[in-house]
DNA sequence: TGTTTACGGTACGCCAGCGTACGGACTTTG
DNA sequence: CAAAGTCCGTACGCTGGCGTACCGTAAACA
């Protein structure tokens, strides 16, 4: 692990023409989505239009949040930051979610870096505004409520997948998970992501990707990952994602 | 780890006589005793005060969470729970907290496990009453907010610090943060279980505090384990101890 | 076009921790 | 008091993964 996590880029996010709330962006983002039109509006028109290229800091640890992203597309990552500049993966968030979750709670800072994993776009919007939004709308303030308790599963389960599980299931896991979250078959990272992401050496993540590779489950070539056999890829992956998998679709059968 | 953990026994918990809400048991947790001791008091009449000896199990996996737990004393541990009997701690909760968490987010079930490691007593409240609770007084629901978010920060840190930290210093850690949960200096714990909690063999458990007993840190015979010099203890632990306690230090600011 | 950078394959020595097992000391129970 | 159980120390072979380093090739850039 050469190189530290402090490589991330900041990166200037462009604020697209036309991206007042009067649409021209279709929101793909699921929590919005399950929101009442005239809720999710409102969020829209309070929010502006950003792209997220690769790489782009979401949040920097110990830094004030001040705002609230949803996805529309793309991977971020929810990284626990160690001293030595090495971090590792606790969480995953795509449309499904939100980024920001201790503002939720009336906190205005967090530990943990979110980054973008593979580029996407999505809303932002200001942590008052929120703030406000959440006072006056209940069902808002459940599902982000809701999506919070969500990642904190992540994070358990993962925390456990951490200290009992070895590269090629943990490699596996990831895979799947950012499957589920981006759709397609297709990851655009290197190695050396996937590394800071495992909390592993890049000559692991080569080694347990060659051996995917070989039989058959994926291919790859600099930088493009293809899940070529999701059903044996599953088989390769620890236990961890089904539990993951099976607690959420419990809890979305139980908020009905 | 010969022994699984499904070796926890189930225990009955009695309820103790007087325990009607018209007191005999002192309050002593923080989050109760933060409220306004109208509210409290409303909590405290519709709850049972009971005792908890070491590992009751408070909230069994995937079973349904009937009730929640405000400790009084002792320490209980969240594991996340594996297939082959393996857990794994991915958070503590003492008098500072409570258990129960995804209640508040409206969830009915957990994919965790919570124990009693260390004997105590507290108040347990019915699932549907506290619901209850939180709807009639938002400052109980914000705090108990507050704390689920807590637990999500241990559980971070804790994934992180499983995958990179070695048994040595989470040892330390974890003699460290249980202690400032149930004060005093004497830890009532035998090594299999630490081992539990840290997801590790006994045998490295031994080698480990045999160390710190070496060097003076720590003292222990058969399952009391005492903190000789907290200070140096401090810094034989990883940095997660400290991130931990200056992040739960800055949120308590901010929310005031 | 040639040069630089990014990405991935491989290798080597090393060690923390695993699984397992045995034995000694203390404690509880009959 | 003997027997059974609990707790802890120690040891041994083994391996997954670490740190590091070097090299080939593909892509990006000047």
């Amino acid at each position: 692990m050469s190189e530290t996590i402090s490589a991330f880029r900041r990166v200037k996010l462009p604020v697209q023409a036309g991206s007042d709330g009067s649409d021209g962006h279709p929101v793909e983002n699921l929590i919005l989505g399950a929101l009442p039109r005239a809720m999710s509006q409102k969020i829209v028109q309070k929010s502006q239009f950003v792209s997220l290229p690769i790489h782009t800091v979401l949040n920097e640890a110990d830094a004030p949040i001040q705002q609230l992203y949803f996805l529309n597309s793309g991977l971020a990552s929810i990284l626990s930051v160690l001293r030595n500049g090495k971090s590792v993966e606790v969480g995953l968030t795509g449309k499904e979610g939100f980024v920001g979750i201790p503002i939720v709670a009336g906190f205005k800072t967090s530990p943990t870096r979110v980054i973008m994993q593979i580029e996407g776009n999505g809303l932002r919007i200001g942590a008052k505004e929120i703030a406000a939004l959440m006072n006056e709308y209940s069902a808002l303030e459940k599902s982000l409520q809701r999506y919070s308790q969500e990642v904190t599963l992540q994070a358990s389960q993962i925390a456990a997948c951490n200290r009992v599980h070895e590269v090629n299931q943990r490699l596996a896991r990831w895979l799947l998970m950012s499957q589920d979250r981006i759709g397609g078959n297709s990851v655009p990272l290197t190695q050396e992501f996937l590394a800071h992401m495992l909390g592993t050496r890049r000559a692991s993540v080569t080694v347990a990707a060659g051996a995917l590779q070989r039989d058959g489950l994926i291919s790859y070539v600099r930088g493009q990952l293809k899940i070529e056999d999701r059903a044996r890829l599953e088989a390769a992956s620890c236990e961890c994602y089904a539990t993951l998998n099976r607690q959420l679709q419990t809890w979305k059968s139980e908020s009905k």
